[in-house]
DNA sequence: GCATGAATTGCAAATCATTTGCATATTTTT
DNA sequence: AAAAATATGCAAATGATTTGCAATTCATGC
């Protein structure tokens, strides 16, 4: 991996939400240009090091976003999914993928074999609510 | 409803899967134009008359897909989800919403209103899995 | 340790779905 | 039917992402 690839993947690890390419490319400094996180991001793809979802927000407007993926541990997946805040704008982790019966339901039923999928929630996180609207 | 939302609406209704804005230009004819149709796809999901998501396809690019909501029956959100094929590009309809419990968990679990979701499959149908790659 | 071909990067410019400004047309209200 | 409000068409702008290409860095064999 080279020094901007592995520059990326560590962002993404650090980071406690899906982030953007210009949210990756503000942490990155001079380390690398911008098309070279896009690409980098690709690559992290690509090679099942990172995960993405494609999520419009009204202050951001439509941004793919990418996250770290775990290493996998008994029973895990490794692929979380996200709830949205549309009045914070803020991810909240709501943890590993629980879609596997589902997934498994739909193949068994339609003959067909669902490589991934794209799952993510909107709606007002616990504090926004307490701060009524 | 002006014309152009009735005939919007009637074509997505007819449809047998999502459609883009382009794809909906297409069978619109002079009825209007292909900013109207983009308006008109607002305002029928602002008003609760369809449904959207942003998928990526390799054949055609990143773009948002439209669905008619339907009408409610007993148990039913009028909401499906959707499988993609990666090879044919075709869409499969997977049906109701089947998500509540899940939903209903993630909201107790960590105090937060989910308002929406996005949620599709991708991988290869039947048809293409028979036709081999 | 270094030459050599392959893969990656940077920069500028192109893409392409979607949005916006604004004048005109249509619809709705009174 | 006139006035007020809303929707539409056209042209141009927007903005995230991609692409072409020359320069650089990386991997590998010798």
């Amino acid at each position: 991996m080279t020094k901007a690839r592995q520059a990326t993947l560590a962002i993404l690890r650090d980071a406690q939400e899906p982030l953007c390419a210009a949210a990756v490319l503000e942490r990155i400094g001079v380390c690398c240009d911008q098309v070279t996180v896009y690409r980098s991001l690709h690559f992290l793809e690509e090679n099942g090091l990172a995960d993405s979802f494609i999520l419009h927000c009204a202050e951001h407007g439509t941004e793919r976003y990418y996250t770290a993926v775990d290493s996998l541990k008994d029973g895990y997946s490794g692929h979380h999914h996200w709830f949205h805040c549309e009045m914070c704008h803020r991810f909240l982790d709501l943890g590993d993928c629980q879609l596997h019966t589902l997934v498994a339901g739909y193949e068994a039923a339609h003959q067909i074999t669902v490589k991934s999928h794209t799952l993510y929630f909107t709606g007002i996180c616990a504090d926004c609510q307490i701060q009524g609207h």
